[in-house]
DNA sequence: CAGTATGCTACGGATTCAGTAGCAACATAA
DNA sequence: TTATGTTGCTACTGAATCCGTAGCATACTG
């Protein structure tokens, strides 16, 4: 078996769903992949590219995390965000434009 | 050498900020250390106990990532976050509180 | 049939993480 | 002084995860 999603061993993400979210997200991959599929459905081959070429077997590894999270669908057009995930866009836009900010402040 | 933070091979992180960002919160615990600093200072063992007795050659890391990003500080308090990174907060509230949600449309 | 695109899997090697133990510096107090 | 505690941090081994490449089965198209 290549990789079973981490199950966090200790105190698990117990109570607040903002940690089973801090887990999931905080997973090679899991942010660029939402932020990869913002503009609409690509195909595994596509997102893996959008991904810096990223190892097929993790991008399967991340995209099943997703889909069981409710996060990823994967219909005819390929793989799409759910509507769920489409109400964490303006976090990650929002997430974007600090980005901007902050890389003014660096060297 | 315990362990170098990782640059991608390939594509680098070229160009937009958020591709950066997204590398460095894309890592363990990154997201969750930021999280636990949100209301002020903690020592090292404290934020460790935060963060489910993360091991302490990770949190270093992590801390080490952090510190080089301009994010976290560490003065006689302990580890706090940096200007920057309280303009971050906001960004992580709305993800709290879409987490809330989330968790809501859960089995 | 040949060519192409799809989603996905297998494998070996490299990197990162987990878990435990321990150190040096500093402070406090008996 | 000795004892006790806290701080930040490091070393080490084994487990988990990731990378990079190759390849498969299916489907569609020419």
């Amino acid at each position: 078996m290549p990789a079973s999603p981490r199950r966090p061993v200790r105190g698990s993400t117990t109570g607040r769903p903002i940690m089973a979210v801090l887990d999931l997200l905080g997973r090679r991959w899991s942010l660029r992949v939402l932020w990869e599929l913002r503009d609409g459905p690509l195909t595994f081959r596509v997102l893996q590219a959008a991904c810096d070429d990223v190892s097929p077997s993790v991008l399967q590894q991340r995209l099943k995390d997703l889909r069981q999270a409710g996060l990823v669908d994967h219909d005819g057009d390929g793989y799409a965000l759910t509507a769920a995930a489409r109400a964490l866009m303006p976090t990650l836009l929002a997430l974007n434009d600090w980005a901007e900010d902050w890389s003014k402040t660096r060297a």
